[in-house]
DNA sequence: CTAGGCAGAGAACAAAAGTTCTGTTTGAAA
DNA sequence: TTTCAAACAGAACTTTTGTTCTCTGCCTAG
């Protein structure tokens, strides 16, 4: 753990430490490796590099920076302070799974979805399915799409899910609407006719985040 | 530009230089730094620091690493011999464009798309479409769609592109057969007909790399 | 007013780290 | 074998760079 106390946000912190901060980060950004203190004085502007030392020093206290001390250029920003990356990758799956407990070990084919898809959430159960013909899904997914679930036993009502008709052994990516001890699977194309089931019939496999079809 | 003369494969360097240029790459993936040439020298059990000097300067005129002179710190790996990045981001605009001068000063809005999209090639003229209920494509594609297309004004038989109608002002996704003066517009889905048009009568917007749609 | 904490200045110091120099070993080519 | 360049060893040297110390000005609580 850090040492800080209480939280402290970034608006308050002293200008001069802001002032740091942000160049710490745009040089960075330019070059391969962090700053110096007598680069971050010249850079600022700044008379001493005994400034620049307390200040990072009271950074680091508040956890907006890490250092390794003694180390030259030994100073890190934190990776929560940097730019969320705008895409993560999930492992890329050939067959719908309930559980992860049976791919844990599988390092192979990954796939990237946009990190928006996850809506905020953490991408432990999420991953990506190929699509083949055998699945015969939704008529808005095509053979070879590729299909991004969230592994989940439950939706709510009115969510989109991939779910599994053990009658049929086929899976199917529809809308659940639920009514009582029923519920009504509708498909996403408006020509197609809902179809309802007893809850027990149906075993719900996932929640769809998102699809990717590469022509 | 670099000071070698031929180009030279990671394969054909000396062991050592192998075994140093691994070391920094590694090293870089666990501190937010590069190493100094005595870490080098002690994560190798390379005996001088010298030594290590030398094949670093060896790896620098073969272009597999860059060095800022004096610089504590101060190696970098060129963007080259890092891995490529598994997503890239294109500009996301609001309408079908034929030249890019149009939207150059536009820096707003970007999307994810994977690199596997971009077959090899660059993502110049690479940009995202978010499909409105104006635009009524292909049934495949769905209302709220981002589709992906790489601005081009040809497109070879069989490739998937969009296309615009002038007489009726409406762009199509649809998969181009030539037919000597004609061009058969097919649809992706088998159960509509396909139409031919004259070539002229067309004007090809974009190739249709790929389709992304958040649920 | 005064004490004390915070921010800043300036300088010096010590450690880290790049560079250079001389010499030795090694291995392949002549 | 001889020769020569590449590779290695060891050490010293210089520059870079983090750290520390003292002093000063400023502001505020008491």
């Amino acid at each position: 753990m850090t040492t800080r106390n209480k939280p402290i946000y970034f608006e308050q912190l002293h200008s001069q430490q802001r002032r740091i901060f942000n160049f710490i980060k745009r040089f960075m950004d330019r070059h391969s490796y962090g700053p110096t203190m007598r680069e971050i004085m010249i850079g600022l502007d700044i008379t001493s590099t005994s400034v620049v030392d307390y200040h990072v020093n009271r950074l680091v206290e508040a956890g907006f920076l890490e250092k390794v001390p003694s180390i030259s250029r030994g100073l890190r920003i934190p990776d929560h302070y940097l730019e969320p990356p705008n895409s993560v990758s999930v492992p890329m799956l050939n067959e719908v799974v309930t559980s992860f407990a049976e791919c844990v070990p599988y390092q192979g084919c990954r796939h990237e979805i946009p990190t928006e898809w996850l809506r905020g959430k953490a991408a432990n159960d999420v991953y990506a399915l190929r699509v083949n013909t055998h699945l015969m899904y939704d008529a808005m997914v095509n053979d070879g799409d590729v299909v991004v679930l969230r592994r989940q036993n439950r939706l709510n009502d009115g969510e989109i899910g991939m779910v599994m008709l053990p009658a049929k052994n086929e899976t199917r990516i529809r809308r659940l609407k639920y009514e009582g001890e029923w519920v009504c699977l509708e498909p996403l194309m408006s020509v197609m006719q809902p179809v309802r089931y007893r809850r027990d019939e149906i075993q719900i496999v996932g929640k769809v985040l998102g699809l990717m079809r590469q022509f």
